[in-house]
DNA sequence: TGTACATCAGTGAACGCGCGTTCACTGATGTAC
DNA sequence: TGTACATCAGTGAACGCGCGTTCACTGATGTAC
């Protein structure tokens, strides 16, 4: 009936881990092309290779897996983006600020590849998540977490730089979060992403550290 | 039944006209609850007061329909525009070109109120077009009908202000449509949106006309 | 070690349900004479 | 004007299909002795 994790015999367990990983990749591919209503829990199983009687075996429905396919969303972001803070922490004192805010941008995308497929189901599991009310925590979780990660590596990269943003930072990590997600969402309609915009954005509004030139007055 | 004008013959036309469009309100409602997959046509005919008969003589289909709604969308969002650019035209003088955006920006949301609803259904019909091939052209068409509405919008409004934008403007354009959607976003999951953070970045971007004050060159 | 049994992951047939779609129909409105 | 027929919008029963879910099963792996 409904799956326990048990710490049992370790062969049968990771070949179990196996299938369930099988099934989340499976899903995740059939999400981005029917959505997540519109795919068949038989089109997810016949794309990992299985029959129905596996899914119902790993997930006790299939908004199970979609909350599971959340949760390792989170891991994934997460781990990824440890790596690219480590990575970015050693490498800042050689590249231009913006570069390094652009490399810190690429990780918002789950660290994966930014593909057609993977914006079609980032989008596809938030408007499920803001539908299902079971869901909205744990999307929302995972949400707060890539801006954490992303918030201190930003903030990082402007200590390291030497620089301040214009604006509040919060302001301008959300600014800077809906400019990428914008430009990823050109992948949905054939047209190219392009950081370009994005990074004279960045150099606008930033200025050297402690200028307290302020805002110019509305006219 | 719905009060219709009894005493008076109704023309037969007008009377299929109210039918269609009750269906295409009631699809709108429908989709923002269960996205345009999970809305069956049951659903659709039911919040119209109809049944399903009365769906298939109206429509081919269901993608027919969500067809209908984009260009119904279009125009709505077409002659709402116009409008707002003659308020905006008259009024110009006496406001803040922040609030002149601002309120030009408001006219982004197909000129409905930006309830929860309505934001659901029109990222729900977006990832729909991404997906139907046949529904793209509509879609981008629709989206590029409401670009250049906006654009005239805010072309006139720095005019009246007699500013100009430090960034090219067809790329501040899609930033302020990328700060205002995201911020529209927070909707789905039960927060407000602020339009303050956007005021705040215009003020940032925009400089008095003339002023060749380039961009700092990055550190 | 071999044998017998237990556990478990995944199979695949079966189920009932709700879906999209069709179509013969009804009743209201329009038209010809 | 009234009568007879035509047109048309919407009804609702019917259809077959594909879906989610269940469950008795099979074969592989684990365990006791």
């Amino acid at each position: 009936m409904v799956p326990v994790d048990e710490a049992q015999p370790v062969a049968v367990s990771r070949k179990r881990a196996q299938t369930r990983e099988r099934l989340l990749g499976a899903a995740t591919r059939v999400f981005a092309e029917r959505g997540v209503i519109g795919a068949s829990v038989e089109e997810i199983c016949e794309a990992a290779g299985f029959t129905r009687g596996a899914f119902y075996s790993n997930f006790a429905d299939k908004d199970a897996l979609v909350l599971a396919l959340l949760e390792a969303a989170a891991v994934t972001q997460f781990e990824a983006a440890e790596r690219t803070l480590t990575q970015l922490s050693t490498a800042a004192g050689g590249l231009p600020f913006d570069e390094l805010v652009a490399r810190a941008m690429l990780q918002l995308g789950s660290a994966s590849a930014s593909d057609r497929a993977t914006v079609l189901v980032r989008q596809e599991l938030m408007l499920h998540a803001a539908r299902v009310p079971s869901l909205r925590a744990p999307y929302t979780a995972f949400v707060e977490t890539r801006t954490r990660q992303l918030r201190q590596q930003i903030q990082e990269a402007l200590v390291a730089a030497d620089l301040e943003f214009v604006l509040p930072f919060d302001q301008t990590l959300e600014l800077l979060t809906a400019a990428y997600e914008f430009d990823q969402n050109r992948l949905l309609f054939g047209a190219e992403p392009d950081l370009t915009a994005l990074r004279a954005l960045i150099l606008t509004i930033t200025r050297p550290r402690g200028e307290t030139q302020s805002a110019r007055a509305d006219g």
